[in-house]
DNA sequence: CGGTCTACCTGAAAGC
DNA sequence: TGCTTTCAGGTAGACC
């Protein structure tokens, strides 16, 4: 399930395989993703990559007439192989260059979207959006501000894009973990200094998942790379009924929102 | 407008 | 064993 270290890490292992590379060819094998795949990407053939960037969980592949926007959705990955790879069971969009390679974009459950932007535009799924976590726009008086009068629970909260982009089930669970907060806590009742205590947390958590997921870029040029899931120290996440790092007490999980939540009832207040 | 809920998907795992 | 049900979850949009 990427997340936006997954997302970033996917980001650093196809750039150095793309930029400043042509595109020849865009297939199209299933166009049925979250949203059609529109038409408008052809354009991008005779194209030179410029850059890759990421905002939030999407990808920007840019070019002088516009950008592919790319998103993993929850089983989405992207791959760089040699154009003869035989394609693989929902490889739904391909992206051939003049080196001889392919991007190709594999999502089993199709919530991915491969869209695209003119130059000069901000294509709708970009309005409305949260700082990015890993920049100095989000501090915790940001939290702190944006939260006032908010009842909704402190998890739901920092997982809400118009808040804070890119910080997904597992790592709000990892965050709040650490950071000793109950879950279900009204946002809005959250003190300054609580946020102050989360905020770099949450950054910590994300920057240190980024740094591991690069340690594994090496092959993703390879047919069987296997990119954006990485060994990952997860305290809470997926660990229900397993005694607490810290003091040994059995995790519990709640839902919130439709998501499991898991927590420590000793250590979270 | 704030808050909550749902649809979109497939495959793995659990349940029967 | 094999069929059926549940669950996983990011996000936009519907809904009250």
């Amino acid at each position: 399930m990427p997340e936006l270290p997954e997302v970033e890490v996917s980001r650093q292992g196809i750039e150095p395989h793309i930029k400043q590379k042509v595109v020849t060819e865009v297939r199209i094998h299933n166009g049925r993703l979250r949203w059609p795949v529109p038409e408008d990407v052809q354009r991008l053939c005779g194209k030179t990559i410029d850059a890759v960037h990421r905002r939030a969980k999407y990808l920007l592949l840019e070019s002088k007439v516009g950008s592919a926007i790319l998103h993993l959705g929850m089983s989405g990955s992207l791959r760089v192989v040699e154009q003869s790879e035989p394609l693989k069971k929902h490889d739904h969009v391909e992206l051939l260059f003049d080196n001889g390679l392919a991007l190709r974009l594999n999502d089993p459950r199709r919530f991915g979207a491969f869209l695209w932007q003119s130059p000069g535009e901000a294509h709708t799924v970009f309005a409305k959006l949260g700082p990015e976590p890993l920049t100095d726009d989000f501090d915790a008086k940001h939290l702190y501000e944006c939260s006032r009068g908010k009842k909704v629970a402190v998890k739901q909260f920092i997982m809400d894009n118009h808040v804070v982009v890119g910080v997904g089930n597992i790592y709000a669970n990892e965050s709040l973990f650490k950071a000793g907060i109950h879950p279900k806590r009204e946002a809005g009742k959250i003190s300054l200094a609580r946020y102050q205590k989360l905020t770099p947390i949450i950054k910590d958590t994300l920057a240190a998942a980024i740094l591991q997921g690069g340690t594994t870029l090496k092959d993703f040029a390879q047919s069987d790379g296997k990119p954006g899931y990485f060994a990952q120290e997860l305290l809470v996440y997926g660990r229900k009924g397993e005694p607490c790092v810290q003091c040994g007490a059995e995790l519990q999980e709640i839902r919130l929102g439709q998501r499991s939540t898991i927590y420590c009832k000793k250590c979270q207040r």
